[in-house]
DNA sequence: CGGCTGGTGTGAAGCAATTCATAGATATAG
DNA sequence: CTATATCTATGAATTGCTTCACACCAGCCG
């Protein structure tokens, strides 16, 4: 059963649970089955939950689709329970930059809600994605009433200041090889599967994602993969990178090279 | 009188206050007089505070000198009263990034206490500096028990989230005239003082940290400044960069020109 | 005081990555 | 089941910025 599709930048949800397959149990015990599993909600009772998923809706998305716009308004937040996200922005002139990649169990849209400004990034599901959307009215006071929640909030914008520095970071100090061959190291960290041939990356990216990822054109992702490809370091597995010879790769990754090293 | 000088990462600190005038009053007294001046501690009564620094100590850092290492462990949070600090790091081949610069009121620090990583920047201070050193201990329990703090500080992460955020795009989408331009904007918008030459920039930086903070070489910010000095965009004053057409620098700002627009 | 260190100023040479151009392969929509 | 995007592939031309090399100047310190 195909879950009613709700634009969710429009506040007219009118249904309470979609595209799951407890569609027909109690949502807020959905809910709560979903969010005790979050790092940020778990160790709560359905009880402390009740508060925080009173006004909460669920939404599906299609991929490709986008959830929301930066440089919008926004005032709630986004629990995904299942699927993927990527968070980015566009130029201008149409390029785009691929700040992270949230899963299951992950928040996003909480920039907004803290400091009432815009949205920072556009958010857009790059797999079938379900959320459950908690209001900026239900969000804070439940923070005030549950410091324990605030200060693991705390610990993930922690974590996410340090991935951005990080990129910064590596866009100074690294070149193309090294930084992409960082990306698909920490790609095959979080999606990577082990098969006979490598480690698969289980994501669908295409070689553009990749390069908003690191910051260079699609083209020069193009021939630096070909590249590691014709060296035997990585491999192809209907459009999804298997890496074949991961201490090569790290090699690279660690070589911060400005000169004095051949890039091949 | 100077106050003794007591290194940071060690902690045999054994002085209570340190470097200010109020230096022979109650030292509580003193980092209430501070703390309820910042914006994350302000609102709060001198009891409020009390557990907050009961084990916090003062420290005062002369100009250049290193606060805090980047990787090294740290379990202490700082809160600047006077001066002003760079937050940095650095590249095996001595590259060095600049993410930003805090001053009086504002907090540092806080990421290793609430994540448990190493530090994620090196904090230098660029002016004389003093501070208040609060101890984990002290500070995450202090946290739970005035969730509102929690969400201020919540909120300043969010800033600082947007401000790297925004630094990554700007290295994407901005060529270097257009990032110079919004770097000097966004100093002069702080630091700037209006005079009867333009808007001064109160603050001592070498074309080298301009480089830093926009990702390019000294030399390529020498060139700028000096381009935009002959065009009269700019002057110097002390070494301190005056604006004298802030309309021109703005559009140089805005436009994030990628080809058909001649960048001088 | 004279030597050293660190900042500024400027051209020439080099290069990594972009842009451009083009073509085939592969999806996705209608 | 075509048609229209979007992705991959690749070589040639271009370029913005870096690196290098050098000269000059100011402040600091033993």
């Amino acid at each position: 059963m195909q879950a009613k599709h709700v634009d969710i930048e429009k506040p007219d949800w009118n249904f309470k649970s979609g595209g799951i397959a407890l569609n027909r149990q109690d949502p807020d015990l959905i809910k709560f089955a979903f969010l005790s599993n979050t790092a940020l909600f778990g160790q709560l009772t359905i009880n402390d939950l009740d508060g925080l998923t009173r006004f909460a809706k669920f939404k599906s998305i299609r991929t490709g689709k986008v959830i929301l716009h930066k440089a919008t308004p926004g005032n709630h937040v986004c629990v995904i329970t299942r699927g993927e996200v990527k968070l980015s922005a566009m130029s201008t002139d149409g390029k785009e930059i691929i700040f992270g990649i949230l899963g299951a169990g992950e928040i996003f849209g909480e920039l907004s809600i803290l400091d009432g400004r815009y949205r920072s990034a556009t958010v857009t599901a790059i797999e079938p994605t379900e959320l459950i959307i908690i209001t900026q009215r239900d969000f804070i006071p439940f923070l005030k009433r549950y410091p324990e929640v605030a200060i693991r909030l705390l610990t993930t914008l922690a974590t996410r200041l340090r991935l951005t520095d990080e990129m910064c970071e590596d866009i100074f100090f690294r070149n193309l090889p090294s930084r992409l061959a960082k990306r698909i190291l920490a790609l095959a960290e979080r999606y990577g599967q082990q098969t006979t041939a490598g480690i698969r990356i289980n994501l669908r990216l295409s070689q553009r994602d990749l390069g908003n990822m690191v910051g260079v054109s699609r083209e020069s992702i193009n021939k630096q993969l070909r590249g590691w490809e014709d060296r035997n370091l990585i491999g192809l597995d209907q459009g999804c990178i298997v890496i074949k010879n991961t201490t090569e790769l790290k090699y690279l990754s660690k070589h911060n090279p400005d000169r004095h090293c051949h890039t091949l």
